[in-house]
DNA sequence: TAGGCCATCTGGTCCT
DNA sequence: AGGACCAGATGGCCTA
């Protein structure tokens, strides 16, 4: 929702449209053209729904900054293979840091969430969890 | 002010 | 035919 929120360009047709000769065929036209754009921002929508669902279970390590796209998939990457790691060798990864074991399941009514007791030290992030603090993408 | 991030529109493709 | 998904284009907002 930015420059033309829902009204100036929403049609598209400001300009010629190839397929719309009669004003009948216009008219169908650009109202197909306004329930799918209405369609695509309500997939937008649920996807960033998913996205800020997704930023909740993703461990921030007191970024007061909300993570972006990128950053989120990023996150839930080397977390998802973090724990992985845990789970396939916990001596290895576990014992010098308990609190990692402290994981507690949070089961909301609509979903099943992971809350964890974050470890703090950047050292430890590192050490466990190494989430490329991005040189690729900036 | 430039660059990053984002929302929205749009046309194309694939699927039902 | 119509809906879902995708990627490119565009323009606004925010921050360093």
């Amino acid at each position: 929702m930015k420059s033309c929120p829902n009204s100036c360009s929403d049609s598209g047709f400001e300009s010629s449209e190839p397929d719309s000769k009669t004003p009948e065929k216009y008219e169908v036209v650009t109202k197909r053209r306004m329930a799918a754009n209405a369609r695509e921002r309500k997939r937008m929508q649920g996807l960033n729904t998913a996205f800020d669902r997704l930023r909740k279970v993703v461990p921030q390590w007191g970024r007061d900054k909300k993570l972006s796209k990128y950053e989120t998939l990023q996150m839930a990457l080397s977390y998802i293979l973090a724990l992985n790691r845990i789970l396939t060798d916990p001596r290895r990864h576990a014992a010098p840091h308990r609190q990692w074991l402290d994981l507690q399941f949070d089961v909301q009514p609509d979903s099943c969430l992971l809350t964890y007791d974050p470890p703090t030290g950047p050292e430890f992030v590192q050490s466990a969890f190494s989430y490329p603090l991005d040189p690729v993408h900036s």
